[in-house]
DNA sequence: AAAGTCTGCAACCGCCAGTTC
DNA sequence: AGAACTGGCGGTTGCAGACTT
C-alpha cells in the first residue's frame, strides 16, 4: 500500500524553528504532555508537521538534554556501544540519558568515526564486521534484550536510594494530584494523564511537580523566555536561530533554556537541583533512568569495559552473521 | 581582508514496527 | 485478519560559523 504523507505537505513550514514556535510547542506540551503528536499542529496552530514537532521536542526542547562537549567517558561509552550495537543510535542514547540519539549520531559521524579511522585514541575500534544495518535480526534483538535486562538489574542493584526519589514523588502526586494541578494554572489539565501517560507513568508526578515547582507558564515567564532567546546568538540573517546552539549551550550556564524551564538547568550537565526538580520530569526517555535515577556511568563502564566477553561475543556473533547469514535459533 | 574549504548541527526524509479500528 | 494510522529510528542534507589559504 502507499503510505500517505505524515502531514499535508502544502502549508507546512520547514526549516529552523523560531523561538515563538518553540514557545508554543513547549507551552502545549507543558499543558498536555508529549504524545499525540498528530494533534499538536492542529491544536497549537503551528504550521509544522507532527513529526517535526516531535523531533523538535525530543531532540531539542525536551528538558534534561545536555548539549555539546562530550566527555571522554561518554565518548568511550559511545565507541563501545557502537561497536556492540552498531548504528542503533536510539539504543546507544538510552545509555546516555542526557544525550539525544541525534546528538550521538552527529557526534559519531563528525568526531568519533574520523577519530577511529585515523587511528583513534586507543579506544576500542569498531569491529571490522559490524552488524549489518539491514539485519534487524533476532540475534540483535536478543542482544538488546540482554543488555536491557542487565542494565535494569545493574541499576536496581546500584541505585536503590536514587530510585526512591521518583517513586516518592509519584506517591506524593498520587496522594494529591488534583490539588497540585489546580494551583498551577486554574484550568490547566495538568492532572489529566491523557497525553502524558502515554509517554511515561511519571506524568502525574511531573505535573504535580510542575504546578508546585518553579516554572509556571505565565506571561512573565513567557516574556523571560523570549528575552532569553532574543538575547542569544542569532544564526543566519534574521533567522532567530535555535536556542542553545551546541557549544554555547553547554558552556554558558546562563543559557536561555535554563531560564525558560525555571532553573531546572535543563541544558546543564548538572543534575537537577533538589529543590523543585525538573518541571518536565515525565519527559525522561521511556525505559531510561531519569536524571534522578540515572545509573552511574562508571558502573556501566565497568560492566562494558571490564568484561570484554560482552564485546567479543557481540563481535563474534556479528562476524558469524556476516560470514554466513542464518536464522539464529535464539 | 577576501575567498574558499571544512566542520558541526538542526532538521528533513523515508522506512519500519507497533497499535488501533 | 488486514488495512490504516502513529510514533520511532537511522540516514542524509542544507546551512551557517569557523578555519585556512
Amino acid at each position: 500500500m502507499v503510505r500517505p504523507p505524515c502531514c499535508d505537505k502544502e502549508g507546512v513550514k520547514k526549516g529552523p524553528w523560531t523561538p515563538e514556535e518553540d514557545l508554543v510547542l513547549v507551552s502545549y506540551i507543558q499543558e498536555h504532555g508529549p504524545g499525540n503528536w498528530r494533534a499538536v499542529p492542529a491544536r497549537t496552530g503551528l504550521m509544522r508537521c507532527s513529526k517535526s514537532c516531535r523531533l523538535r521536542w525530543t531532540n531539542y526542547l525536551r528538558p534534561g538534554i545536555k548539549r555539546g562537549n562530550f566527555t571522554e567517558q561518554e565518548e568511550k561509552l559511545i565507541v563501545h556501544l557502537q561497536a556492540l550495537l552498531g548504528n542503533r543510535w536510539a539504543a546507544i542514547a538510552s545509555y546516555l540519558p542526557e544525550r539525544t540519539d541525534n546528538d550521538i549520531k552527529n557526534y559519531w559521524n563528525t568526531h568519533l568515526k574520523r577519530k577511529l579511522q585515523s587511528g583513534g585514541d586507543g579506544a576500542a575500534k569498531p569491529p571490522a564486521h559490524r552488524p549489518p544495518s539491514s539485519s534487524k535480526g533476532q540475534w540483535e534483538r536478543r542482544l538488546q534484550t540482554d543488555i536491557n535486562l542487565a542494565r535494569r538489574a545493574l541499576r536496581e542493584a546500584l541505585t536503590p536510594l536514587d530510585d526512591l526519589k521518583p517513586q516518592l514523588q509519584r506517591d506524593a502526586a498520587a496522594d494529591a494530584p488534583a490539588a497540585g494541578a489546580g494551583t498551577g494554572g486554574g484550568d490547566s489539565p495538568a492532572s489529566s494523564s491523557s497525553g502524558a501517560s502515554q509517554s511515561s507513568p511519571l506524568a502525574p508526578a511531573a505535573f504535580a511537580a510542575a504546578a508546585a515547582g518553579p516554572y509556571v507558564l505565565t506571561a512573565e515567564n513567557i516574556s523571560r523566555m523570549l528575552d532569553g532567546w532574543a538575547g542569544r546568538k542569532v544564526r543566519g540573517g534574521g533567522t532567530p536561530g535555535t536556542p542553545g546552539g551546541a557549544e554555547s549551550a553547554s558552556t554558558g550556564s546562563s543559557d536561555a533554556s535554563e531560564v525558560s524551564y525555571g532553573g531546572a538547568a535543563v541544558a546543564s550537565a548538572a543534575p537537577a537541583p533538589a529543590c523543585g526538580g525538573p518541571v518536565f520530569e515525565y519527559e525522561a526517555k521511556p525505559g531510561v533512568p531519569t536524571s534522578h535515577q540515572q545509573m552511574p556511568l562508571s558502573a556501566i563502564e565497568s560492566w562494558l569495559f571490564d568484561d570484554d566477553s560482552h564485546l567479543h561475543h557481540a563481535v563474534q556473533s556479528a562476524s558469524l552473521l556476516d560470514a554466513a547469514p542464518m536464522d539464529y535459533p535464539f
